[in-house]
DNA sequence: TTAATACATTACATAATTATAATATTAGTA
DNA sequence: TACTAATATTATAATTATGTAATGTATTAA
């Protein structure tokens, strides 16, 4: 690959990546790695405020990595990017064995 | 594993994926995945200037991910953590194909 | 119709990162 | 010794991220 390319891959992972580098909004995205999840479960799981939470899955949604579906008055969030699912699992050969 | 160890771990994570959330420093890793280099060759390849470049050398060193070898008035850094090198693995595996 | 639940939004304070400029250090060279 | 190259350090400004509190909205349930 060249160089040019390169910069340009790194633009595009290191924003992605960003996500990645929260402790908890990691955790909610390790959480989401089972299946859609409503946002009361996803915030009493990671231990944030429901604000931060919404905050943050507002966010993630904007930037394409997850997917909202809305029911009664429940939003279950969802990973909807293929590469957020891939890189979870690198994570977890990487760090969980 | 149970969701205790879970957090931990993502606390890890998130700290080393820091460092994988700015463009330029994204590419330094990736510059850096080939072996040690100088920090005039480092700078000149990612388009830092030399002070921005130097401090974010300095943490990542700091933070263990990068070790340094000064020889003469060079110094020469190089990927130090056997993680980074498997996390720049597979970011290649995943977005470089 | 009132209350409660689930979630979103807004505003704001604080903290952390990033960027920039200037200066310092160290080693080699004329 | 003075000069230059390579790197580090410091200070500070600008930007972005994070955390918190308060309020809003929609839906369901009493």
């Amino acid at each position: 690959m060249e160089w040019k390319e390169m910069q340009n891959k790194c633009e595009d992972i290191s924003s992605l990546l960003k996500h990645f580098s929260h402790p908890q909004r990691l955790l909610i995205l390790c959480f989401l790695s089972d299946g859609e999840k409503q946002v009361t479960d996803i915030y009493e799981a990671v231990g944030l405020s429901q604000s931060q939470t919404s905050q943050f899955l507002k966010r993630m949604q904007a930037e394409g990595l997850l997917s909202v579906r809305r029911e009664k008055n429940f939003s279950f969030y969802a990973i909807s990017n293929p590469d957020v699912k891939k890189i979870l699992k690198s994570m977890q050969k990487i760090f969980c064995r």
